[in-house]
RNA sequence: GGAGCGUUCGUCUAACGGUUAGGACGCCAGGUUUUCAUCCUGGUAAUACGGGUUCGAUUCCCGUACGCUCUACCA
């Protein structure tokens, strides 16, 4: 490579970003990273109709939130700005307008409801070779005639002229030489009637003027390919035309066909990187940072969706992830995307990754379930003994809660079938010998002890330890899950422990 | 309809002409955990079909089927 790769990532700000953008995404830095070149940001706001207030910083955000941070971007700034297209306007015209000098463009001026009737009049209608002269443009009508149309401000575009009988092919890094027919291409808008371009001709200047190397986008841009090609032969010379990569789509789980935001909802699983609330209807369509997702891990599972270095190694770093990138090894087939396993990827994250720095992520759900944290450190201790049974942050919630405050509910119909007077007398005398150790002093015990003085009393009773620890679980706990029972009491202390048992007695002596 | 692209366990994938077609998720069974989860062990399950080429095809070629994407003054 003799020149330093630069790549770009060119969303337009409709909506939320999709799995499918991010990974574009992620391949673009990682890439980048990899060859030490750059990764740009480039917004493509050429339509205003479907301009959406918030979707660029939503952009931004996500990107901040996966550690993709780009070189260059509208908000980063850079040499070869300014990174939205709305703000290049006046750049775009120039090219059209060499285009049709050099007679590799025309003017249209077929209205939109023209062209519909056309579509309707005409089965398989194209504009292009075949009916070009049926139609009002600069080609099918006379000079004059067109000048006139062109002094007068008659509504018009700008349409690339494709040739007839050639053959236009690009090599493509993951899929090989693919080829077109230029008779079966038809006749693209390149500037709107509003003076806006289109993305084909956007993305053709665009690249050439940020010196792009490699130009990764999603398979679905394929077909249009060929008129990419073309204006790059016009305009600039293909030998400065960036490798193409299309990328292989992410499916839906079941069935076939592109992962959209409906299936989310349907399934009930995120496709978006981060919330996204629609400004024009307020409906908010779920995250993976906000379903608790770790960015490390969601850039990891993502990375696996159509590629993987040949190895059995499936948990990355971003680290290792830029030192193994390679675009051979990425996949041509679409990749199916299946939530069990991303929640595992997550699952794995959680315990590969420190107390200390989960502790921050955890604590806005606790603070959302209205419990409160009053010591940082009991909080980093408690994500240790819980976090191997956590999938997604929120659950941390739940797996860890009495930590925090006794139960609300205690599951004592788990308890009641088995339970006699010999093991309330048990549980009183534990009671006695807790309150005997706070008196002098104790606030704790460490677990292993509290398990040998147990079961001393367990013996002295003359029953099994195994008919008390689930009793006892379930007065500490609420229910049968959580860590050990003896690291439960050491945790919420002495106090607590006597409290908690004390209630429960009562609610079974009750009953 | 047309054009382009694609096709290995249910899913993500490995095997770049020679393997009992491997791993992971999920699922099932067993063990550990005196709970749940984790963890460990084992099991389940695939080369779309038909022709070639070859001593030998998951792998190369052709065809068929199926699927997907595009076919806007949207990207």
């Amino acid at each position: 490579m003799d020149s330093k790769v630069r790549v770009r990532f060119a969303p337009s700000p409709t909506g939320g970003l999709h799995l499918g953008g991010v990974r574009t995404v992620l391949f673009n830095y990682l890439f980048a990273k990899h060859h030490k070149g750059e990764f740009i940001l480039r917004i493509e706001d050429t339509d205003q109709t479907r301009f959406v207030p918030g979707a660029e910083q939503y952009i931004q955000d996500t990107l901040a939130w996966c550690g993709l941070t780009p070189d260059e971007s509208p908000l980063h700034g850079g040499p070869y700005g300014p990174y939205r297209q709305s703000e290049r306007k006046a750049m775009y015209k120039q090219y059209a307008d060499t285009l049709i000098e050099k007679g590799y463009a025309y003017y249209a001026f077929d209205t939109p409801e023209d062209l519909d009737a056309k579509r309707k009049e005409i089965p398989n209608f194209q504009y292009s070779r075949a009916h070009r002269m049926e139609l009002k443009n600069s080609i099918s009508l006379g000079a004059d005639e067109v000048a006139v149309l062109l002094k007068n401000n008659t509504p018009h575009v700008i349409r690339i002229k494709v040739p007839e009988n050639e053959e236009v092919s690009l090599d493509d890094v993951i899929r090989g030489h693919v080829s077109f027919d230029t008779n079966m291409v038809d006749d693209k808008v390149l500037l709107k009637a509003d003076g806006m371009p289109t993305y084909h001709l956007a993305v053709v200047v665009d690249d050439y003027l940020m010196k792009i190397t490699h130009a990764f986008r999603g398979e679905e841009w394929l077909p249009s390919a060929p008129v990419h090609v073309l204006l790059w032969k016009y305009l600039f010379g293909l030998d400065k035309m960036p490798k193409w990569a299309h990328l292989p789509l992410i499916l839906k789980p079941d069935g076939n066909g592109k992962l959209s935001k409906r299936d989310g909802e349907r399934l009930g699983f995120p496709v978006f990187a981060m919330d996204w609330t629609d400004p024009n209807t307020n409906t908010t369509t779920i995250g993976f940072k906000e379903r608790g997702f770790l960015p490390a891990a969601f850039v990891n599972l993502l990375a696996m969706l159509g590629w993987n270095d040949g190895t059995d190694k499936e948990i990355y770093t971003i680290e290792e992830l830029i030192a193994g990138f390679s675009l051979d090894r990425v996949h041509k087939g679409g990749a199916k995307f299946d939530y069990e396993k991303a929640k595992w990827f997550n699952a794995e994250w959680i315990k590969k990754t420190e107390n200390e720095k989960l502790a921050p992520l955890v604590r806005p759900y606790f603070e959302e379930a209205k419990i409160e944290i009053h010591n940082p450190n009991y909080l980093v201790k408690i994500i240790g003994l819980v976090k191997e049974r956590c999938h997604l942050l929120p659950e941390f919630v739940a797996q860890s809660s009495f930590f925090f405050t006794a139960p609300t509910t205690i599951d004592t119909a788990s308890i009641a079938p088995k339970w006699d007077e010999k093991k309330y007398l048990f549980f009183e005398e534990l009671v006695k010998l807790y309150v005997s150790k706070m008196e002098t002093g104790l606030l704790t015990i460490p677990a292993s002890t509290l398990e040998i003085e147990f079961k001393e009393l367990v013996a002295k009773h003359e029953l099994k330890a195994g008919e008390l620890m689930l009793p006892f679980r379930i007065m500490l706990v609420g229910g049968k899950f959580g860590p050990g029972v003896f690291e439960i009491v050491e945790a919420i202390e002495l106090k607590d422990t006597v409290t908690r048992i004390e209630k429960c007695l009562q609610l079974l002596s009750s009953n």
